[in-house]
DNA sequence: CAGTGAGCGAGCTTCCGCTTGACTT
């Protein structure tokens, strides 16, 4: 580490974030060193819960790993200084830190002093260093209790699954609850049966000074048969319509609240297609180069230096009526308001150069905030009723007209739902008693809509809606009930469905059956089987523990804790000693889950076919295995789920794997394996496409098709082999090309052409690689190695992560 | 990334919240 020749530090400030670091250094001058902690920097030990539950529930904290050369850093940084500052964020966590970093750093509190703030601004940072404070305890035992609850509830919980589901499975406060979430509505959806009724609409004609207008109306009333609606159409093949009423309603939108993360995540998926994921990653990027301010709030609240740069933005381009100034109220649960709101750190700069994404995400976060000091947008409303001769049932026609734009110039709110109806439009002048032209008319048959799958974003929203879960946790806890097999994040083809289309010709009524496709999704999230049977099983057994309201019910127990009017341990303590006694009822109570489903008998052998969770996951058997001859097995496709599956459908999977014939006097085999459907030739395997083939009905030719397709791919793959060594390839990767050898894979320079290279210089590379590697695997590795690390006796592995300290960044 | 499901049973898995890396196949 190059010592920096740095004046006697007086003032050492430690922040959690180095970018605020960074900002919060220009701000103080000379005098003050600025640091960061990065997060957290001690946690509960993984033995034993890192809670000594015979003493009171003493937690045991321990530097982690990838924290210790930051610790060691501020210690040292510390002894020196003559006042430590400590300035983490004003809630829960951020006390947490500042006592923890008091503790380690064994800080004297005499030098010692707390300070918060809301906004990185100037302004507010100076008032924060005039004002400092002691630290909360009772603060920091409430974060204690939040960290001990947490870890008591996954780590009883998740051996219980391990033992009566599956190994590696995990339950938690926080994750059950989205994944119940989920089961629930997926369970809604299995029975939800769609009723259908047919709509009624019409075009029409309108004259205006010589001029002809259309417009859409609807009849204001559904028919449930298509022979009501046939009837219907005929009675108007002759009718007049006729203008009974036109009603003008004016009214007003108004801006959404500038962007916390959980409105951030929705709108960029609506807008910009992006994955919870990816809107955090590129805001990170954004706010690293300091053009957006904290990504992880939960508050609307914006700097009133800012609002005041926005509202002079609002006034130079679009003028003074442009302008109003508002302050948004937070409506979520259990908000610590922290940060402010996500907004551009200076809202004078329109636009920022980075990445398109990087764009594309500013350009969002920008105008929701100019629009949120912006005035309201004035709409007239316009309905026209019109009557037709001899009816009850009228039409109408809505029509909007937008009077003053106002914050819709710069910014629209999305929703989630489909557009199903199209929005309201302009309408043509029109008064009472004129007589209409009928241009066309039509029934349609519309199904009602079955219950909305959850996607990230709004599985994100209704967490937030509940309580559950932190702007920092939002996108994680997203990932780990995917990565734990709860749940999977796919499209779905959808089927098609037919439906009845009538309409008016020449005076007559004609009718048609036509089909669209029906069901289809995009990016949602599905539960697995076995978030369903994990999921019964811990309602079943710990209703408490996965009620949408248990993290509504500790936070009151923490917010007591905070006010220090209730002890952490106690709190700790009457929850614990019932909830335990539950976890080992449980264990020798409960019987083991499988989902298992007896369906029936096969027809042709008479065995029985029932479906259950096997090891690798939802399975269809044929046979029991106390026969004599083995039973067969056969996984589940995607769709189908243990719960539903029937006889039938479970019986055809017995089909697979089929032979379809031969091809260069090779068989080709169709069957569904790990990765899905597959077609099978010469010890390769080709993946059918998704939507397009089915392994039940493909056809050789097909077959052959996809084998070649796969055949031209890896070729495309390889730019080069080599005589010498079989196997060394040089291949063209996802990341462009690269160096494949003995299954391990290693990068090209840059200034090396991939297809020149000799067979030498890969075998430099090789070694190279090698070499560089290794100093990586110290590091990096952790969580990988522990899955496979078995096989691959080729290089030196022996060494275990003990040679940190030399590993020091250059 | 490979197309399984049995069986000894060792040893491992796991939580939520606060932060940023390292760098892929």
């Amino acid at each position: 580490m190059a010592k920096k020749e740095k004046a006697t530090e007086e003032n050492l400030v430690i922040v959690e974030s180095p970018a605020k670091a960074k900002t919060i250094e220009k701000f103080l001058g000379k005098n003050y060193l600025v640091k960061s902690s990065f997060g957290h920097i001690r946690d509960l030990a993984k033995k034993d819960f890192g809670i000594d539950l015979a003493h009171n529930y003493q937690p045991q904290y321990v530097v982690s790993d990838d924290k210790k050369e930051v610790v060691n850093e501020l210690k040292s940084l510390s002894k020196n200084a003559q006042t430590v500052w400590l300035a983490s964020d004003e809630d829960r966590e951020g006390e947490a830190i500042a006592w923890h970093l008091s503790e380690t750093l064994e800080l004297h509190s005499d030098k010692t002093k707390r300070i918060v703030f809301h906004e990185i601004t100037k302004d507010a940072i100076l008032r924060a260093i005039e004002t400092p404070r002691d630290i909360d305890s009772n603060l920091v035992n409430a974060q204690q209790a939040r960290r001990v609850l947490d870890r008591l509830v996954g780590f009883e919980l998740s051996p219980v699954l391990w033992k009566k589901v599956k190994p590696s499975l995990s339950a938690g406060r926080v994750q059950s609850v989205a994944v119940r979430l989920l089961v629930e509505r997926e369970r809604e959806i299995f029975d939800f049966k769609a009723e259908s009724a047919f709509r009624v609409s019409a075009i029409f004609s309108v004259e205006e000074k010589g001029k002809k207008n259309e417009f859409k109306a609807d009849l204001n009333h559904r028919f449930k048969t298509a022979e009501e609606a046939h009837a219907f159409l005929e009675s108007c093949s002759d009718a007049n319509f006729k203008v009974a009423s036109v009603t003008k309603k004016p009214s007003t939108k108004t801006p959404a609240a500038p962007f916390t993360t959980s409105t951030l995540q929705q709108e960029a998926a609506r807008k910009l297609g992006f994955s919870v994921g990816q809107t955090m990653s590129v805001a990170q990027k954004l706010y690293e180069a300091g053009k957006i301010t904290y990504m992880r709030t939960d508050s609307v609240n914006l700097a009133k230096s800012a609002v005041n740069a926005v509202v002079s933005s609002i006034k130079s381009e679009m003028g003074d009526k442009y302008v109003k100034v508002r302050q948004y109220k937070t409506k979520s649960k259990g908000a610590q308001e922290a940060h402010e709101a996500i907004r551009p750190t200076y809202p004078e700069i329109d636009s920022v150069g980075g990445t398109a994404t990087e764009k594309k995400l500013y350009d969002l976060i920008y105008k929701r905030t100019m629009a949120s000091q912006m005035s309201d947008a004035v709409i007239e409303k316009t309905t026209i009723n019109i009557d037709v001769d001899g009816q009850k049932h009228h039409f109408v026609a809505s029509g909007e007209v937008v009077k003053f734009d106002g914050f819709l110039r710069v910014y629209i709110e999305s929703t989630d739902q489909e557009e199903d109806e199209e929005s309201a439009s302009f309408l043509p002048p029109m008064q009472q008693n004129d007589l209409l032209d009928l241009k066309k008319l039509e029934a349609r048959q519309r199904f009602s809509q079955k219950p909305y799958r959850y996607s990230e974003a709004s599985l994100v929203r209704k967490l937030e809606e509940l309580g559950i879960g932190r702007p920092s946790t939002y996108a994680p806890t997203i990932s780990t009930i995917q990565q734990r097999g709860y749940v999977v994040k796919e499209d779905r083809q959808g089927s098609p469905r037919p439906y009845q289309y009538l309409w008016l010709e020449n005076g007559t009524v004609k009718q048609e059956e036509k089909t669209e496709m029906a069901n289809a999704e995009r990016n949602k999230l599905f539960p697995t089987d076995i978030a369903m049977v994990v999921n019964d099983f811990l309602v079943n057994y710990f209703p408490n523990v996965v009620s949408y309201d248990f993290t509504a019910k500790v936070e009151q127990e923490f917010d007591e804790i905070a006010l220090g009017k209730v002890e952490w341990q106690k709190a700790i303590d009457d929850f614990y000693k019932p909830f335990h006694h539950q976890v080992e009822e449980t264990l020798e109570k409960s019987e083991r889950k499988t989902g298992e489903r007896i369906l029936g008998n096969d027809p042709k052998t008479g065995k029985p076919v029932s479906v259950r969770i096997g090891r690798f996951g939802p399975m269809a058997q044929l046979g029991s295995s106390e026969d004599e001859e083995k039973p067969r097995y056969a996984p589940l496709t995607r769709e189908q789920h243990l719960e539903t599956i029937t006889f039938e459908e479970a019986l055809k999977l017995f089909d697979l794997p089929r032979d379809l014939g031969t091809y260069e006097d090779k068989k080709v085999v169709v069957g569904i394996g790990r990765f899905g459907p597959y077609v099978r030739h010469d010890g390769k395997f080709a993946s059918l496409k998704k939507g397009i083939d089915d392994p039940m009905t493909i056809d050789l030719p097909r077959a052959i098709e996809l084998i070649e397709e796969k055949r031209e791919r890896d070729n495309k793959k390889t730019i080069k082999t080599f005589e010498e060594d079989k196997d060394l390839q040089v291949l063209n990767g996802r990341w462009g090309p690269y160096i494949s050898y003995k299954k391990k894979n290693y990068k090209i320079p840059k200034d090396k052409e991939a297809a020149s290279l000799s067979y030498d210089e890969c075998l430099k590379l090789v070694e190279e690689g090698d070499k560089t590697k290794k100093t990586k695997s110290t590091k990096g590795k952790k969580k990988a190695a522990s899955t496979k690390s078995t096989t691959k006796s080729g290089t030196k592995t022996k060494k275990k992560p003990e040679a940190k300290s030399t590993s020091k960044s250059k």
